[in-house]
DNA sequence: AGATTCGCCTGAGAGC
DNA sequence: TGCTCTCAGGCGAATC
């Protein structure tokens, strides 16, 4: 599923391809995605230039010479490949946006729980965006930060720092993996979890992610179609999906646990 | 307000 | 081989 490292891994391998691009005709096959792809989005983007290609949580932004915006959110299976016109549509293939390079930017998405929105030059903020707290590389997201919003929060730290109104882009995985290298017990109550302690998981959380932004880039460096996978940075998990196999410290059994209705894993040696 | 549950989807993998 | 069942999960909405 691709996550925070994935989507911007996602962002720079499309960049190039779509700077500057105007657009052509917009083919959508089908609309019922986790929003429905609005019918006049077609006529919008034909003729638009692509000026920028952001993102802003796990959401790709592509800024359009005319103020609009284009908001593309892989949800958990979706893709973008960049393709020649000529490769036949497969299965679950939603969405075409032809660019005047004479590629195309597909949108793939087996579960639609992604989406492809929209979003109009007059409204300065997204509804869908105006919530998301801080870019966890935003010097606004920091140790006190947490701190000082965990405060009286009895939900399991894990669950708070997955919490988007918190901070974006801790996802199931690399929240997994920021609690290990903080020696942070998931279960914990966020609002137990020291200062110290904090100072420490935001560090980790930064660092979790930019080593998987680094290791995705590897995976994409002959860029032709973003997959969304996890790429290498999979080989260097320290918890997640190991349940049962020793932790790389010291050596006990990881432990799995159910935490919000998601998989938590953990050493109960490492983490207190 | 914060915490929890629900619902949308289909593919992968397990079990039979 | 082929079927059924379970699980996975982003995230807004509804509910507690």
């Amino acid at each position: 599923m691709p996550e925070l490292p994935e989507v911007e891994t996602i962002r720079r391998g499309i960049e190039p391809h779509v700077l500057g691009r105007r657009i052509g005709r917009v083919v959508v096959r089908d609309p019922r995605l986790r929003w429905p792809v609005q019918p006049d989005l077609p006529a919008r983007l034909a003729g638009r230039r692509i000026e920028q290609a952001a993102r802003r949580a796990k959401y790709l932004v592509l800024h359009l010479d005319n103020g609009d915006r284009l908001l593309i959110h892989l949800g958990m299976s979706g893709r973008i490949w960049v393709l020649d016109p000529t490769v036949a549509p497969i299965k679950h293939d939603h969405v075409d946006i032809e660019l005047d390079s004479g590629q195309l930017l597909r949108f793939h998405d087996p579960r639609r729980f992604g989406a492809v929105l929209l979003w109009s030059a007059g409204e300065p903020h997204h509804e869908l965006l105006r919530h998301l707290g801080p870019e966890p590389f935003d010097p606004a997201f920091h140790g006190d930060y947490l701190f000082e919003l965990s405060r009286g929060r009895s939900a399991a730290v894990k669950n708070f720092v997955m919490d988007g109104n918190v901070v974006v882009g801790a996802g199931n995985i690399y929240a997994a993996e920021s609690l290990f290298r903080a020696a942070i017990r998931p279960t914990r109550a966020a609002g137990k979890v020291t200062r110290a302690e904090y100072v420490e998981l935001a560090s980790r959380i930064r660092e979790v992610l930019n080593e998987a932004i680094v290791r995705g880039g590897t995976t994409l460096r002959d860029f032709a179609g973003a997959t969304g996978e996890l790429g290498y940075f999979q080989q260097e998990l320290y918890v997640y999906g190991r349940e049962g196999e020793p932790c790389r410290r010291c050596g006990t059994g990881i432990r799995r646990k159910v935490i919000g209705q998601r998989s938590s894993f953990y050493c109960t040696r490492c983490q207190r």
